[in-house]
DNA sequence: GACAAGCAGATTGTCGACAATCCTACAAGA
DNA sequence: TCTTGTAGGATTGTCGACAATCTGCTTGTC
């Protein structure tokens, strides 16, 4: 008989999901930077009450990607050039640490979770599914930092991909191009299997500073624009 | 004229200051760990209803120190040895990086300011004070995290010293010894003035490991007698 | 026309009450 | 004896309404 293993039961509170709806809305770019959470009409369209609406972005603001100004509003935060500076030269340090954590608890099951994720980051961008390629890439990704048997690395990793993710799909939604065919993540994929682990840490910096240059472009970008506006 | 820098204003909100309020408590170890918060009495105590309560809970929750589940309350989060672990490691990674971060970028305010902290901590220690000796020590730690420009560095340092900050103090708590006299920070502070780099990285590493062994030494034991219980 | 005072309107913050869920104790049945 | 079902009380989750605050406009004065 197989051995089951129950995992928990879902969270049935309002509060719940509404954080879910809005992380959602607010990562694939629905909401847009500096918008600003009118408290009622969410609440009427999500035929919630404004309690648990409130709680629900309370822990989003804790999260790092809605802020808010007493008695003036909640908005999803501002995506400027400096900050994708700051959590990408962070994201560095974490990388290579937790790489260093990981790299002698690799199993079996972790070599083939990794390249079930693999899988799903390649199946999303044969199917042009801009959004989903983000979300499996970073699930790729995120592999070493749950393997990396430290909760704490794992918090912190979770609050940084919240930021990148969103500026992720910030970034596609405005180039609106088809995804590149190539499969970048093959090496990554292939240096975590490996032997060398300086190699992996190396190439992690190194594969993170590609996609970088291009967010860091364009968000500059952007800034030009709006401070002209 | 002296130039004026106004700070921004008081956070006027009821929730503010409960955070605040409840924060202090936690981390002070007035609150222990496993706790239950029961949201009528405290609300009570507080003279405030259960909807600012119940926000300010959720930003605790979102800062790691409290856990909630749905339906059967929020707790004070259970200290475990691999916690203090965990969250020390990956301290040292961060230290390495917030001393990198901000070395170029030391100036006079930065010197004066690092004193300045020294003196804070000097001061709690001939005062006797543990409580606020934790604090200023942690504050006199943070300021090359404050000084590395780096916002996302920063935050997620803050998010770790809410923990290492409730665990000193229970540390302190349980042993109940007067504060050794010597100061510990003495060699940090040189180093931190001086031109080299590395072996400030290096102290940095080696005195954070010092309170660390007594700290997980402390856990270990609680969990022993916990399990025992 | 410029500027300050003051008045709606809208929005956020807070409150008290109700609904949903959980835990405990206890009884009934195998 | 062990399990299962079932009230009862306590606690959390949610709701609708009220209070506090901000914003933009209007009005009046110079």
């Amino acid at each position: 008989m197989a051995k089951l293993d129950f995992g928990p039961i879902a969270d049935t509170t309002r509060r719940a999901e509404i954080v879910a709806l809005l992380r959602r809305a607010i990562l694939t770019g629905q909401l847009e930077p500096g918008q600003k959470l009118n408290e009622l009409r969410i609440a009427e369209q999500m035929r919630v009450s404004r309690a648990p609406l409130r709680e629900a972005m309370r822990e989003l603001v804790q999260e790092g990607i809605l802020t808010s100004i007493p008695y003036a509003g909640t908005f999803v935060i501002d995506v400027t050039a400096k900050d994708i500076d700051d959590a990408y030269s962070l994201n560095k340090v974490l990388d290579e640490f937790a790489i260093e954590r990981t790299w002698k608890l690799r199993d079996q099951r972790f070599f083939d979770e990794l390249d079930s994720r693999h899988e799903a980051v390649k199946q999303a961008t044969r199917a042009l599914d801009t959004t989903r390629q983000i979300e499996t890439a970073l699930q790729l990704h995120g592999l070493i930092y749950e393997w990396a048997d430290n909760s704490v690395l794992l918090e912190t990793w979770q609050r940084l991909i919240s930021r990148l993710q969103m500026y992720f799909a910030l970034h596609q939604r405005a180039r609106n191009e088809p995804v590149p065919a190539e499969d970048v993540h093959e090496t990554y994929v292939r240096l975590l299997k490996g032997a060398d682990m300086r190699a992996a840490q190396r190439h992690a910096r190194e594969h993170i500073d590609l996609d970088f240059e291009e967010l860091l472009a364009y968000a500059r970008g952007l800034e030009q624009r709006t401070s002209k506006g």
